[in-house]
DNA sequence: ATAAAAATTTCGCGAAATGCATACGAATTT
DNA sequence: AAATTCGTATGCATTTCGCGAAATTTTTAT
């Protein structure tokens, strides 16, 4: 899995397995081994891979969506929790606060990324 | 770094390095090692932890930007937004709470699964 | 406070996996 | 056919990983 989707790129990038290597600073025997999956990358190669193709790890080892996201919108999230802070029960509003939050921090991250500019190469 | 992330992580579960190590299959001082930094687990094992806590990996290995999903468990996250709750603003202790919140229902989930039969192989 | 229990860390060792250099084979070019 | 390029297999040295047991720290209970 890891192996294939280390080739796929690097061939998609039109790169050689000397170049990759380069690139990660390991032997072009190394790099074979990760793609035919006979030797697999420590942590930080792995993470210098991903930056070089711009995947994610979990892209990488193959976990798509292996992310399951809590839906902070869903209502029941609340009720079935008994929650308070400084001795006061947590309203629904409260709920409303958290997901502004989240939000507002969405936004922000929209600008910062128009005002970055892009990041492909 | 990742030792850190593992260890916030297994503490905001209010988990010990002995269940945490038993969900990973291996010994505690194994776990004790990640957690300090002595020792780094192998892919496979760092995949499972990232599925035990519900984060990406690249989260755990501390790569921030390359995040497409909003990651609450990003400290940063909570760091450039000035909350109030009633006029009184939140402290980073509260906002770890709000994180803690969503674990137990997590946590919940989980056991409700159990209990309908499992998915796992 | 002190003892007991729990949780975590350290240590030594054996096993396993990594990474490298080198040699090798296949395909392409000259 | 020789040379070049590209990827692969082998053998070996080295790293480091994972474990159990003991030591240490932290928490809990008396």
């Amino acid at each position: 899995m890891l192996g294939n989707q280390i080739r796929n790129l690097r061939v998609s990038y039109f790169w050689t397995q000397e170049y990759l290597a380069k690139q990660l600073n390991v032997a072009v025997s190394t790099v074979s081994g990760y793609e035919n999956g006979s030797r697999k990358p420590d942590i930080e190669t792995l993470t210098r891979i991903a930056e070089l193709f711009e995947v994610s790890i979990d892209y990488l080892v193959g976990r798509p969506n292996s992310k399951r996201s809590l839906d902070l919108a869903e209502p029941d999230l609340w009720d079935d929790i008994e929650l308070e802070l400084d001795n006061e029960p947590l309203s629904r509003e409260d709920k409303q606060y958290l997901l502004a939050i989240i939000r507002e921090k969405r936004n922000l991250n929209r600008l910062n990324q128009n005002k970055t500019g892009n990041h492909q190469k």
